[in-house]
DNA sequence: AATAAATACTATCAAATTGATAGGATATAT
DNA sequence: ATATATCCTATCAATTTGATAGTATTTATT
């Protein structure tokens, strides 16, 4: 399971891309009301998206939050392993969190093939998917 | 994820498919030393594949654990959902463990679709491997 | 300059989950 | 009887999850 964080990290960053016009930044009151998002939880997320470079945001009267890149180049994938890190299933075959699990050695691991094949299908699958694919 | 339970079970389950020759049950003990489990903890796990029909226990001295069923006839899905539950990254599009979210309606989710592809590819992946397969 | 409105930041918190450990009860083969 | 195995209950520390509260800071407008 994905937390309920990542969840809203993703469908703010949907609703962000489809209502940034390009005069005015979304603010994140508007974001909670339309996706039933706690605001204080939200800024939270939206701040870290920040500091991941996904969002850029500007304070004040008229503030809120922009994408800093076009929404096409915003993978699903990127999103998930900012707010809840590896998308594997096993330490050991995580392309971007990888490590080695304590109990076992590698080579001769019964079950490291099947969650790698996991890992290769799962991601033949969040790679295609962008913050922008996800608006239409 | 998978929690280190899970990867425990399944690794104690091909361990006990691997030695259970028919004339004395696998233990414990064995299992705990060979496959780097801290015992205590193991002995939780095979009680619980115990309890959920994935295995039968004999007490006493020559006792320990045994396949209630062939090893072929025992999937990967069906222990990862007894120990972690749910398979799916949303509740919403779990197949055994359905949950509505709370924030969102379903019919207009952008986010669900993806989630359904990601749950078919990696059951396609799961429900192909059994114990069994796991030993060869 | 004052004000309203937005994000930024820090701190805190309760509940659930995870990953175990300890110790005694019970059953069984010898 | 005894040794040895599972069974059961309780407990525990650390981490993660899902938030909330309150204040500081920045900015547009008047």
């Amino acid at each position: 399971m994905i937390s309920n964080k990542c969840k809203y990290a993703i469908k703010a960053l949907v609703y962000i891309a489809k209502y940034d016009n390009g005069s005015k930044a979304v603010m994140t009151s508007d974001i909670a009301r339309e996706q039933n998002i706690p605001r204080k939880f939200l800024e939270i997320i939206l701040r870290d998206l920040r500091n991941n470079r996904i969002l850029e945001s500007k304070r004040g009267k008229d503030g809120g939050f922009r994408l800093l890149r076009p929404a096409e180049d915003i993978s699903l994938t990127e999103i998930m392993r900012i707010i809840d890190g590896p998308i594997a299933m096993l330490p050991c075959v995580s392309l971007n969190y990888y490590r080695s699990c304590d109990e076992c050695e590698e080579e001769s691991c019964e079950i490291k093939g099947v969650f790698e094949q996991v890992r290769d299908r799962t991601l033949e699958v969040l790679n295609g998917k962008t913050i922008k694919s996800l608006t239409l």
